[in-house]
DNA sequence: GCAAGGTC
């Protein structure tokens, strides 16, 4: 008897892509009742496991079953929320996904094997185990040895699909447990702080009634970096420093050089070294090369990369452009928009994607270029998830069908795609130091050669400085004009759409996929606003001369007050250079409600902060404990717990003052920012 | 009315 082999994917597109790879094109492909996204997929395979099977291919579309307490724990006012923390929680199928789980059911019951093509991580782990409890309810011999196995894929490339076919591997059960816990946590914390907070303050706010004070594990972390930075603005104090000013006329094109200490922070020091200058009357040339340059393309497009070139280039905010984004994938335009992967895989056949774009666009002729020996094999980044490639287009598309914002983030995705598949930009640059006195001083210029793939990538920019006069090593000669100047450091800016990003990846707040949405529920509840950023007065710092090639500018606002340099920003980006000409990117301020929850959690006074990116950090080592072994998810959950009801318990107490303190009527949020503190 | 994580 053939056996049969039941198949299922996390998502349509897998299911899609591995049945075409395994069936060799004869497929029957059969609609589920109920679900038009989800297909079946009806072929024959000869596994090495287990020889000719007939197998069907399908998909869930993510987790495939719900979690939420017992009914009677529903009504917010039904119990204390505290309540929450050991309330029975149910497991069940939503609505929208009965057709789903109906038609694994359906599937599952003649099958001898199933087979999960889930994502290989851990989410993927744990929804391969809700397919598992869906399908073995049906069919007990499923749970079996050996009866559901998993398959261990990195991309959607033919040969290796086949070679994961080859090599069923079990399910991870640990795995599956980690993401038991985080859901488990999530709900249990998240519901009793944002009942107790909603129920306690929701009648001191302004305006509408119904307003939520949330807790979540990612949305407080995320507010605390728009206070955080807030307050650094805030209590920034301008230092005076001074700096030596040397300009020098040739040729008649005038040169400013440069002071290599940049700036003192102590007048008389300035000073003296200023008047030694001076007393020297001459400059000697040290230095003159001219060395050939670069500027590198940019790296294959991951989830975070895109949402914060949105913000940057596109003036979008995250979750619009994840929204459209969303959309050009389900239209089959580019790739799937969620990875964090910024390698192409080897297998990949860029050039035929980039023939696709010859047909139009913008971008056509340049693409052209690209197929007549313009191409060249795209740079790796550090990042692979091990499940989906660099986001690119996959076909072409008509401008003129998408609408306005599709089309901008299309021509974004299209261009990124073509600049990373073509050649770095090449330059020369010119260095020239003097010796002025004792003190250094130099200048640069740039002749940028061959644009290469800023032709087809405007978000960059690097153009040819002004030409710089002809100076010999060893030339003599009196600067025309040297000063001191002095300034003040200025305060960096408040935090920006691509900055927030950059510190929520580095800190491992939220997913590729969750993280816009974060930033949107923040917006949503009033913790924080948003507000174009004006163009930022210059610097009196900056040391912007006429001369001064725009390569690699010092990092852009928030140069610190020059010993405590700086904000805190972890990101591997953390303030991209790029930022020069961003006028109009959105910026954050909490608002005093956001402020009076991240300072009432913060001066609590326990080893646990909910405002720092801590805890979720300690979420994680949790659960590669759990992956690992080293604990139970039972363990994990029950010590959270425990923690968390420590943090409840004082957090009721200052509610409970502040509700007898204030009547209603009077109170303000400024009220809870004085009293939780 | 609540979280965060998948996904359409």
């Amino acid at each position: 008897m053939v056996t049969k082999v039941l198949c299922v994917a996390e998502k349509p597109s897998i299911a899609k892509a591995v049945a075409n790879h395994l069936s060799g094109n004869q497929v029957i492909i059969r609609n589920v009742t109920g679900n038009v996204y989800t297909k079946n997929y009806e072929f024959h395979y000869n596994f090495a496991t287990w020889g000719n099977c007939d197998v069907v291919m399908t998909s869930v579309a993510g987790h495939l079953l719900s979690h939420d307490f017992a009914t009677q724990y529903r009504s917010w006012r039904s119990c204390d929320p505290s309540a929450l923390f050991e309330a029975t929680i149910d497991t069940f199928v939503e609505e929208g996904k009965k057709a789903i789980s109906k038609n694994i059911e359906v599937q599952a019951r003649y099958a001898q094997i199933l087979y999960i093509w889930t994502d290989c991580d851990r989410e993927g782990e744990n929804i391969g185990s809700e397919i598992r409890d869906v399908a073995t309810k049906i069919n007990r011999r499923l749970r079996d040895p050996g009866k559901t196995v998993r398959a261990r894929f990195s991309n959607i490339e033919r040969a290796h699909i086949i070679e994961a076919a080859r090599n069923p591997v079990p399910l991870d059960d640990a795995q599956a447990n980690a993401v038991a816990s985080r859901i488990e946590l999530d709900l249990r914390i998240g519901a009793s702080f944002t009942r107790n907070l909603t129920l306690s303050i929701q009648h001191m706010l302004q305006g509408e009634e119904k307003r939520v004070v949330s807790y979540g594990s990612c949305q407080f972390p995320t507010l605390g970096f728009v206070v955080e930075r807030y307050f650094r603005v805030r209590n920034f104090l301008p230092e005076p420093f001074w700096t030596i000013k040397v300009m020098h006329e040739q040729e008649g094109i005038k040169v400013n050089f440069r002071w290599a200490r940049n700036h003192l922070f102590d007048r008389m020091v300035a000073v003296i070294l200023f008047e030694r200058c001076l007393e020297a009357k001459t400059a000697k040339v040290t230095k003159v090369s001219t060395k050939p340059t670069s500027k590198w393309k940019p790296l294959p497009l991951t989830t975070v990369e895109l949402q914060k070139c949105g913000s940057r280039f596109l003036r979008m905010d995250s979750h619009r452009v994840m929204q459209l984004a969303e959309q050009l994938y389900q239209k089959g335009w580019i790739s799937y928009p969620r990875t964090e992967t910024d390698q192409f895989d080897r297998g990949m056949d860029l050039r035929a994607l980039v023939h696709k774009q010859i047909q139009g666009g913008p971008w056509r002729q340049f693409a052209q270029g690209l197929l007549n020996g313009g191409f060249s094999a795209p740079r790796n980044g550090r990042n692979n998830d091990k499940a989906h490639p660099p986001i690119h287009p996959v076909n072409f598309v008509d401008p003129s069908v998408l609408t306005h914002e599709e089309q901008r983030v299309h021509e974004f995705v299209v261009r990124r795609f073509l600049a990373c598949c073509s050649q770095d930009a090449r330059g020369s640059k010119t260095e020239i130091s003097i010796l002025y006195g004792i003190e250094m001083f130099s200048t640069s210029g740039l002749v940028v050669l061959e644009r290469n793939y800023l032709d087809v990538y405007p978000y960059d920019k690097w153009t040819s400085s002004q030409d710089l006069p002809n100076f010999r090593e060893g030339e003599v000669f009196e600067p025309t004009e040297a000063r001191i100047q002095d300034g003040r450091t200025s305060p960096p800016g408040y935090l920006t759409e691509p900055e927030l990003i950059s510190l929520m990846d580095a800190n491992g707040i939220g997913t590729d996929a969750t993280m816009a949405e974060h930033i949107a529920k923040i917006k949503e509840r009033a913790y924080v606003e948003t507000r174009p950023r004006g163009r930022q007065p210059r610097r009196d710092d900056e040391d912007v001369s006429e001369n001064e090639q725009p390569f690699e500018p010092e990092p852009a606002r928030g140069r610190g007050r020059g010993r405590a340099t700086g904000r805190g920003r972890g990101g591997r980006d953390g303030g991209n250079a790029r930022d020069g000409g961003n006028s109009g990117v959105q910026e954050f301020i909490p608002t005093t409600l956001g402020v009076a929850l991240i300072e009432g959690y913060e001066n609590m006074g326990f080893e646990i902060s909910l405002a720092k990116p801590f805890l979720r950090k300690e979420m994680e080592l949790k659960m590669k404990a759990i992956c690992e072994g080293r604990k139970t998810s039972r363990e994990v959950v029950q010590e959270t717990i425990d923690q968390y009801r420590a943090v409840y318990a004082r957090t009721q107490q200052r509610l409970d003052v502040l509700r007898a303190v204030r009547s209603p009527r009077n109170a303000s949020s400024w009220d809870i920012l004085l009293i939780v503190k």
